[in-house]
DNA sequence: CGGGTCGCACCTAAGTGCGACCCGGTGCTTTAGT
């Protein structure tokens, strides 16, 4: 049987998406794959699809727990009953029952977390494994130096399970990432299928502001005149909860924010209304996307830049799914970089931090690596240098490598050497962005080449410095002259409020 | 970098205006012992 074939046996589709069939046949030709795909041009069948035709499980890495348990969901709903989710959702008797029925699933879904436990690492070996998957790759090479190191510990979790088939999925990779995602697993020989990150029904446009208050007043207006639904993305909690309450005052409705303070439940509920289609607009930072999967995401507006272009490629995405023509704005103003500067300072430890820890470390004069790591547990090292928990954890696991305990200076040297690499290189990211936001050269053609990449076709609706015509993207419905207190007083906004208690809290 | 909050000065009272200061994003994990 061809691979249509299986395609319609197992999925009820004819027909696969681009890209799709080119991924799953490098698999079954037995060839470890990193596959660059759009976003929501279902990546997830190209590992579902090989486990049924293998007839041999695939253990799928996830980045989120949400993320996991919507695409376990979608497979359950199929009618495939052979699904886990190892994590923390399950409770220590349920854990105990899936490790040992580990050889029933066709699904196992873990977090880079969850792979440090052994006996689930013991259980996976045993295992025939058709396919190792690891979902939203990217996540690698942009977490895993810092923010969850687990990531980097992908490779040896590879190397552990003998080297299985791998499939590295992403919808926006540089080819430097792309050699990075690769170098971390552990392997060369990894066979790459690239599709084009260019997204030709959207729309580029940046928006200079003089002030803080302008920006304000521009994002007022572009949310009350732009075809909605839309998501507004913000570098901080509180701006996003101030602006959502903002607009909910100026008459926007059904609006809510969204941010990773947020309770998990409260989280997955603003999901949900959202792709729904029962709110309208979403104030979040970059917490909120991952796995939404809405089709007629309208216009996407950064009230704040991201801190690389990879983020904003991603981000600006998740409008346009339906391949209708949407809108991506950036609003700017002079010095927006900053608070992205400051979280790229903040999120490494400093030299001088490195350093105080270092001579602290030496004074106590450990004679083994063993040793060292008691000291490190024990002492309130955070405390003594003020080590937020990511730089603690930074500093930890740079000082877990430390074999030789005769040459701190050395040791030393490494780790400044190495925080000040990587702060190097997100500022070097930083400052692509920002040249992009300040071109007056095509935008579309710059995020192509910034991928290494060739531009699709230039759409006539393009970016701002084409010539693209923002009125376009306007709601039709609306007259020339509105009148204001129309805009604030919506009847029918407020009847469905009177109908639905408690539908904006 | 910029916004929010706090305390203070004003000078005779309730609210304003100013400077100092602080803080900001992304997520997984939590099984021991009475």
């Amino acid at each position: 049987m061809n691979l249509e074939g299986y395609l319609e046996k197992y999925f009820g589709y004819t027909n696969f998406r681009p890209g799709q069939k080119e991924t799953i046949m490098q698999i079954m030709d037995g060839k470890h794959t990193l596959s660059m795909l759009p976003t929501g041009t279902g990546k997830s069948l190209c590992y579902q699809l090989p486990v049924y035709i293998m007839n041999k499980p695939a253990v799928v890495v996830s980045p989120l727990l949400s993320l996991m348990q919507d695409q376990a969901e979608q497979i359950r709903v199929r009618g495939e009953k052979r699904v886990v989710s190892f994590n923390s959702f399950l409770s220590f008797e349920e854990k105990r029952y899936a490790l040992n029925h580990l050889h029933t699933y066709r699904f196992i879904f873990v977090s880079p977390e969850m792979l440090n436990s052994k006996q689930l690492l013991e259980g996976l070996k045993k295992l025939d494994i058709g396919l190792f998957v690891v979902d939203e790759a990217h996540c690698i090479s942009q977490w895993g130096y810092d923010f969850r190191p687990d990531y980097l510990n992908l490779g040896p979790v590879r190397k552990e399970l003998g080297y299985p088939l791998t499939l590295a999925l992403t919808a926006t990779a540089t080819p430097a990432v792309r050699s990075d995602i690769i170098r971390e697993l552990g392997e060369d020989g990894f066979t790459e299928i690239l599709s084009s990150v260019d997204r030709s029904n959207i729309a580029l446009r940046v928006e200079k502001c003089s002030s803080y208050e302008e920006k304000q007043e521009r994002l007022l207006t572009l949310v009350k005149d732009l075809q909605g639904p839309g998501i507004v993305y913000f570098s901080s909690k509180k701006t996003a909860e101030t602006a959502a309450s903002l607009l909910q005052r100026n008459g926007t409705g059904r609006t809510a924010f969204y941010h990773g303070g947020l309770e998990q439940e409260q989280r997955i509920l603003i999901q949900q209304q959202f792709i729904k289609g029962e709110l309208d607009l979403i104030c979040a930072t970059s917490a909120f996307g991952m796995g939404i999967n809405k089709e007629n995401v309208r216009y996407v507006i950064h009230f704040q830049m991201p801190m690389q272009m990879e983020s904003y490629v991603q981000e600006i995405g998740r409008a346009g799914r339906d391949g209708k023509d949407s809108a991506a704005i950036l609003l700017y103003l002079e010095g927006d970089e900053g608070l992205q500067l400051n979280f790229i300072e903040n999120e490494l430890p400093s030299g001088n931090q490195i350093r105080g820890i270092m001579s602290y470390l030496r004074s106590k004069n450990p004679s083994s690596s063993e040793e060292l790591s008691q000291i490190m547990l024990h002492e309130d090292l955070a405390g003594f240098f003020s080590l937020n928990e990511i730089q603690l954890r930074i500093t930890q696991h740079l000082l877990q490598s430390v074999n030789d305990m005769d040459d701190f200076n050395t040791v030393q040297a490494d780790m400044i050497g190495f925080v000040e690499k990587r702060k190097e290189a997100k500022i070097q990211k930083l400052r692509s962005l920002l040249n992009w936001v300040h071109t007056d050269t095509c935008r579309r053609t710059l995020i192509t080449r910034y991928f290494q990449q060739d531009i699709l076709q230039k759409p006539e609706q393009c970016c701002d410095n084409c010539g693209m015509n923002i009125g376009a993207y306007y709601q039709t419905d609306m007259p020339d002259n509105v009148d204001e207190s129309r805009l604030v007083f919506d009847w029918k906004e407020e009847l469905i409020d009177m109908l639905i208690p408690g539908r904006n809290e």
